[in-house]
DNA sequence: TTCGAAAATGTCACCGGTGTCAATCCTTAT
DNA sequence: ATAAGGATTGACACCGGTGACATTTTCGAA
């Protein structure tokens, strides 16, 4: 028998791929068999998806059922076509801290979780002339929603300057309140350089030593100065030929340590600006034939994973780095949400004590 | 005056931000641009920017000093929609070890560097149930052009299954010879173990153990088998109750280790299926109050950059972790190249012995 | 009941490419 | 010189959405 009019003609195929009715369902619905299905057009259904307000409730309701019926999902490419901007969010990054590295992208992975953006990775050689051309044809090409900079390229103003003029968005994570109109995660590096000093003067510590990241690095000299603000409070100072350059790197931090042990009055305890230093020192320390605590007390910076793997376990100042990713995440997507985005996040380290410090032994 | 048909009518305005001319270079120059410079069909553009064999070589000459002149490059997301696949390259990954993950990342972003291809993540927890839908979703959602799979989840069976139905060419780095008609980075960890064998054999060590990773990983029974058949030449053998799991991280090397240093006759070398579980023998070897190496021997396995960091340095069998994520994405660009791609590419690890192994001490 | 502004919804071109297939241009064999 | 047949090139719809603007509803005020 024959139906004129029965429940399949909802389905007057227009689109090709609609001749069975349930064909819809496989391959991928696209707006149209939305728009069709729940007899409106695509644009209000483009509405609904994109949480317009001007759709009354009625209408928004059965098109959301028909989308969840369907299990439609906007195609990601062709709404970045239309709106010249894709769901990708560019990390941009120049660390030498891979710990550091994978911690963030963590923190962003856990923000974007749900929604419809990609994280893609941009690392940054920020040593060639060219890198800020680099991320403008990366941006005019793949046009990302926006960026995510961690020191040390959040840092970089030429960069920052050249994003301003350039159509994205994006979210710094540094140590220092920056200059420029775009939004940022902010970490008090001073007060965790201080609580640093404090936790060494605490424990008795009169010759101590600090190794520094480079001096390009914001974050060196804030880590550097509330170390020293802490010290001068108790009475302490940093004297100058304590405090060597490590470069943030392992090795860096092996020869900085070997170059404060060579001193003729070596120090008790030294604070290293990371724990990528602080390892090092460890090895030089051990290489030199002196104990960790009993001689010589090794405090690090963010506490990354290799921290809790030291033997002993490194005292450290620890920065919520996953946090910091996914706070930066989420600021860059309360712009989509059209809310009102905070422009900063403030994030405070705390020191984590472990078993790389101790009371100076008695001379 | 006025100059009809001035050399300006190579740009007749058919595109309205061909105003000035030069408007053409600022912003972005489109196919369309292009094509009206060199009085050709956008198609045959297309054709030339895609490589096509049927395009006469002046045509293409003249096309191309065109594009040169402008700046042109295609728009991935224009391109993507009209193809039905992006220019995203997914590292679908779940490893403990955040050295290993960074490693590869680094070698794709080598491979990826200069191409249109854009590095995705996407971390895939392969204890939920929805593990696989997830990622079948991602792919239907941005139809990316491929994907890389290193351990473990190179060797989820399902997944695999799931991805040969689905629209996307993948290729897996593993340790050993999969069943499925897909590409693979093959990585003959069986010699690795045999090499760390060798080496402890070759000290003089006689009562050794292993530290092993989960059953579920190939790579865990892979690095065992060649350790057992390297010690089986020497004419040792690995007591059973000599092998303890630790599941591939850091916590599990620790509790292995000591439940090996509990035993009536603890051993003198330990073999560690991974890094991560040999810095964790390190803690336990030196809280049970024993030296390395002059007590105990340890050899690690990847030679990521904590081995180097450890003191005294870890003896351990380096993979080219970072070589092998740069092949695997070699292999998925050939496909876009249309060449005929290698199935597989093997790579072999190497010891790299550093001071963590010694000949064993007198009883 | 009627009118007008606000609220909803629709129309249609366009984003910047690619696929399909038809049209045109060269060669070469006859 | 000429037709056949491959080599080139072009026309045009379409990929799946969005933007600008037009049109239709809706509803309170007059």
């Amino acid at each position: 028998m024959k139906h004129e009019g029965d429940p399949e003609d909802a389905l007057p195929s227009s689109s090709p791929q609609a001749v069975g009715g349930e064909a819809v369902l496989r391959g991928k619905a696209t707006i149209n068999d939305v728009a069709r299905l729940a007899k409106v057009s695509k644009k209000t259904v483009s509405r609904v998806i994109n949480e317009s307000p001007f759709v009354k409730q009625k209408t928004r309701d059965a098109i959301k059922a028909v989308i969840a019926e369907l299990g439609f999902t906007p195609d990601p490419q062709a709404r970045a076509l239309a709106r010249r901007k894709s769901f990708l969010i560019g990390l941009v990054y120049d660390n030498p801290s891979p710990q550091y590295v994978v911690s963030i992208q963590r923190g962003i992975l856990d923000a974007l979780e749900g929604t419809d953006f990609q994280l893609v990775l941009h690392p940054c050689d920020r040593s060639k002339p060219d890198h800020v051309a680099r991320i403008q044809s990366f941006i005019q090409q793949h046009k990302p929603f926006g960026l995510i900079l961690p020191p040390s390229v959040s840092e970089d103003e030429p960069l920052a300057l050249a994003l301003n003029e350039a159509d994205v968005d994006y979210v710094r994570i540094a140590s220092v309140e920056l200059d420029t109109p775009s939004r940022m995660i902010r970490t008090l590096d001073g007060d965790g350089g201080a609580a640093a000093g404090r936790h060494l003067a605490e424990l008795g510590h009169r010759h101590i030593a600090h190794i520094h990241g480079p001096l390009s690095f914001r974050s060196t000299h804030e880590r550097r100065a509330g170390f020293e603000r802490a010290l001068a409070e108790t009475g302490l100072v940093l004297r100058p030929e304590m405090a060597v350059e490590g470069g943030y790197t392992f090795d860096g931090g092996v020869s900085a340590a070997e170059q404060l042990l060579a001193q003729p009055q070596p120090p008790k305890a030294i604070f290293a600006g990371n724990d990528e230093m602080a390892t090092g020192a460890y090895v030089a320390v051990r290489r030199a034939g002196f104990r960790i605590p009993e001689d010589i007390s090794i405090v690090g910076f963010d506490d990354t994973p290799i921290a809790g793997r030291l033997w002993p376990a490194l005292t450290t100042v620890r920065l919520p780095i996953r946090e910091m990713g996914s706070a930066a995440a989420t600021l860059l997507l309360q712009t989509a949400e059209g809310m009102k985005a905070k422009k900063f996040i403030t994030f405070s380290p705390e020191i984590v004590v472990r078993g790389s410090t101790a009371a100076p032994s008695k001379d």
